[in-house]
DNA sequence: TCCATAGTGTATCTTTTGATACTGTTCGGC
DNA sequence: GCCGAACAGTATCAAAAGATACACTATGGA
């Protein structure tokens, strides 16, 4: 497999001469375009994927409606993989590439044995774990003790310092897609917000004072 | 430390001798009584928790609002006293014995070299690990899709399996403080359930047809 | 037996959110 | 310049859930 700079920061992350080895030996690069679909619901998974390059939205859905969990960024990875891995089970939620993307796709086979034998592989493992469930923990809690409009500011002003500017380009229908509810229930609100003050809204951009 | 039959239990689904005998060095044992706060929201958790007899409530809370997460039954541990032995880290959750309980208190500085050393403790954490986000992932889809009116008869349905009986013994008060609703809400579906035929109210109990 | 307390039934009102429908506007290709 | 698609504003209606208030009843002590 080609050394991007991307897998080597990876790679040095897990300074183990034989895990580093191991894991270029073992597993494949993909390509993934915007908006395309990498675990569906329901769906066993066979492999671990590393993202590289750009980002993977996470979703827990029913039905029609969806509510994103997290983004799993580049040197992350899925929790619902990573339980797969050690347990087969099939995925609970739904994960689609937020952007063009590229990940490293481990065989599940791999981790259980790495994460015993590997303390930067456990590590690595353990971590994933408790990012993943203390995010799942702060959703749960907007979710279930937050109005909308609440969360509505906390999600742009989440994404406004991810981004570091004020400046943010998404449309309602996205929003509402993020949060949970439909975008006539965005456009009230974000509007009522711009009437007090609290952002100024253009066509695709939301404007954070 | 004294030979009781649940720990005997909880020892022997851990093989290694090494381990068993390090276990019965280095925890204690402790009796809670009902309603008794074992871990607040922010404390900094210290020991892990296994559950020998009885039962403990997590919650998520904030301010005076709080919903039912998992039960921790014999022979499991609290997911949070679990990330807080690998990262230290403040509760973001609140444990109440839900019964009169007596647990095995294993300090938190233990985990992480066991998890690296014993296959069978490598083991449970990460079946605590799996079932407890397991768990979280359907409270919040519940959470988030599904009205009070299915949300309670899950909860009934749920506990009616678990004690094997139909007759459940809870008030609407207590249900509203694990669904996170309030006592008016409860008692208003309940009324509508026992319209329909679906069940019969009594006080203090209800009874699932 | 009396009484405080916990438990329950119910009515009324408000807020929040969702559903539907219709209008207009911006933008990019052709 | 035209046109369709995406984006946004807004009005109206309905449903779900929370808030408050009050009445009634069973239960278990003192």
């Amino acid at each position: 497999m080609q050394m991007r700079e991307d897998i080597f920061k990876i790679i040095t992350s897990l300074p183990e001469k034989d895990l580093q080895h191991q894991l270029l030996e073992q597993s494949t690069m993909l390509n993934y375009d915007k908006n395309d679909v990498i675990v569906r619901e329901g769906q066993y998974v066979k492999t671990l994927p590393i993202v590289l390059e750009g980002s993977i939205r996470v979703f827990q859905t029913k039905e029609d409606r969806e509510i994103l969990l997290y983004y799993v960024e580049p040197g992350q990875t899925c929790m619902m993989s990573l339980s797969a891995g050690f347990f087969n089970q099939a995925s609970a939620i739904k994960a689609v590439a937020a952007s063009t993307c590229t990940i490293l796709s481990v065989p599940t086979r791999c981790i259980a044995p790495w994460q015993r034998r590997f303390d930067s592989w456990n590590s690595f493992v353990l971590k994933t774990f408790r990012k993943r469930y203390g995010e799942l923990l702060t959703v749960f809690e907007s979710v279930a003790f937050d109005h909308i409009d609440k969360r509505i500011l906390d999600y742009l002003r989440h994404r406004a310092k991810k981004t570091n500017t004020r400046q943010i380009q998404i449309s309602h229908q996205m929003l509402a897609d993020e949060l949970g509810t439909t975008r006539v229930v965005i456009s009230r609100i974000l509007k009522q917000f711009e009437t007090d003050g609290t952002l100024i809204l253009g066509r695709g951009t939301i404007e954070l004072k």
